[in-house]
RNA sequence: GGCGGCAUAGCCAAGUGGUAAGGCAGCGGUCUGCAAAACCGCUAUACUCCGGUUCGAAUCCGGAUGCCGCCUCCA
């Protein structure tokens, strides 16, 4: 079975072929560090981070680069405002993505590079385009002329004559088309700047990624991937300078993710329904938040709500109380349900994968080995049984295996839950001593089968927002 | 005005032409002193509507309606 990937260019699902066999080569468009993180940043990260981990999975070799926009008018104008140096600012926001990301369990990429240390591979390129004719100067200002790339539009699905020009934005009166963007841009006194042969600049926004990637995965590469918005006009003007200057295809495959909404309604600063990452951490468990992001496929947009991150965790929570209770079932000696990367849901769950990277599917497949689990164990009169503990084994390796594709079940069960409760313990705080006391209480009454006690201390403790679970050896609480 | 997407049960969501995964919630049951958890069963005569292609369509084509996104910085 192949790989099939939904190519934004052809608009169709392809069979993924890499140039080199064994080998894929992909770029992702990352922030510009200017601000703090929000969800949205959080989806496109752990999509592309299980892209990754699945494709490694099976068997490739993949340079996954993904780029900091480390200067940019908004990084100059949000440092200007905070008096502080762009660089400094960049660097900040830098080291808060890998807190945020490391927090939800994002694997680094293979390379990250940063803007401001491509700067003569980015002269380089321009320099390139103005040979060949695909740019001009316009004191200081260095353009791509949209005309005199054929293919322009291609990405997006536009024709230069159908797109309203200047609708929402004023025309720079130099362009020669209003399409046109710029490549470099001369720098105002005080801002930082870079030498060029055009004068002190910093680049535009969209060179940098045909310099980074053709620098570290080459003229032509596999994959390039970023959010939807990110087609046009970013992708598109990528499109158009790297072939242009190369005269080569640029990508094959054009991966683009889906966005996320607020409560039915669009993530905007006007709105000021920006939800950061951070802010979310304080809340949820970083695995809830992964389970929630891939719930839906990554093309589709999600609709984040409160309730959608409840049901999430609802369905963690399961996933490791299987896990926790799978490895009280397991023998020592035999399998201690270490990852396994085959047996029929994991073949399942493959077959998901594989049709354009169908994380839902595949947790569909995760919780219905979770399930047969969990009724083997329900059933079975004697867990000591090879059979029984071959298949308990078997199944919770696989789960473990889909789990490391997805970026789950990266901790044991038991600080799962205990990180649960010191969560739900900052929410609603509870004197544990008193439960602990009144549970002692309980018991006590129940061995003397005192129910009424017992019931009236339940219903006691329920209205302190503690819930019992009566087990074999012994009573267990926690908070609702 | 141009381009694109989506419409599946109470909610979320998958579905790759052959007869509707999974999750959450609810109800019934098994288990339990009672619960909880887990499991079992039930909950879409059928996938917005109307046509068409086909032996056969949620899946393909055309149209209608309704949402949404992009065309400006944006994950």
């Amino acid at each position: 079975m192949s790989i099939s990937i939904y190519n934004t260019l052809t608009r169709k699902k392809e069979p993924f072929v890499p140039a080199e066999p064994g080998k894929v080569r992909m770029y992702v468009c990352g922030p510009t560090v200017y601000d703090s993180c929000h969800i949205g940043h959080a989806r496109s990260v752990v999509v592309f981070d299980v892209i990754t981990r699945y494709l490694r999975r099976r068997g490739f070799e993949v340079i996954y680069v993904r780029n900091f926009t480390d200067i940019d008018d908004k990084i100059i104008r949000r440092a200007a405002e905070l008096k502080v140096d762009p660089k400094d600012l960049a660097e900040r926001y830098i080291r808060e993505f890998h807190r945020d990301m490391d927090a939800l369990k994002v694997e680094r990429a293979t390379l990250e590079p940063k803007a401001t240390e491509h700067i003569p591979q980015i002269v380089q390129i321009i320099e390139r385009l103005m040979e060949k004719g695909y740019a001009y100067q316009a004191n200081g200002d260095v353009f791509f002329s949209v005309t005199a790339f054929p293919g322009y539009g291609k990405l997006s699905g536009r024709k230069l004559e159908d797109m309203e020009a200047g609708a929402r934005v004023e025309v720079d009166e130099r362009k020669r088309d209003p399409f046109d963007f710029v490549l470099w841009k001369a720098s105002k006194p005080g801002e930082p700047a870079w030498e060029s042969p055009w004068g002190p600049g910093r680049p535009g926004w969209h060179i940098e990624c045909s310099a980074m990637s053709a620098a570290y995965l080459g003229e032509t590469f596999d994959i390039h991937g970023g959010g939807k918005d990110l087609i046009f006009p970013h992708h598109e003007n990528e499109i158009a300078q790297s072939e242009a200057a190369f005269g080569r295809p640029f990508v094959t495959y054009w991966v683009h993710n889906g966005f996320i909404n607020i409560n039915h309604e669009k993530m905007s600063k006007s709105l000021g329904n920006f939800l950061l990452i951070r802010d979310l951490l304080e809340t949820y468990p970083p695995e809830a938040i992964r389970l929630f992001l891939l719930s839906s496929h990554y093309r589709s947009p999600i609709d984040f709500t409160p309730g959608q991150m409840e049901e999430a965790l609802s369905g963690l929570d399961k996933l490791y109380a299987l896990l926790q209770r799978a490895q009280a079932a397991l023998k020592p000696d035999t399998m201690k349900g270490e990852a396994m990367f085959s047996g029929a849901y994991w073949d399942r769950f493959c077959n998901a994968m594989d049709n354009d990277f169908n994380t839902a599917q595949g947790i569909g497949v995760l919780f219905d080995a979770a399930r047969s689990a969990n009724r083997l164990m329900d059933e079975t009169s004697d867990p000591g049984r090879d059979d029984f503990q071959r298949h308990i084994g078997g199944t919770v390796s696989q789960i473990r295996g889909m789990g490391d594709v997805l970026g789950l079940f990266t901790e044991s069960a038991e600080s799962y839950f205990e990180s649960r409760q010191v969560q739900l313990q900052k929410e609603k705080p509870v004197d544990t001593a008193a439960v602990e006391a009144l549970v002692a209480e309980r018991a006590a009454a129940r061995r003397a089968k005192d129910w009424a006690r017992a019931d009236a201390i339940r219903r006691h403790l329920e209205e302190m927002n503690v819930i019992l679970e009566d087990r074999q050896e012994k009573t267990i609480w926690k908070l609702k």
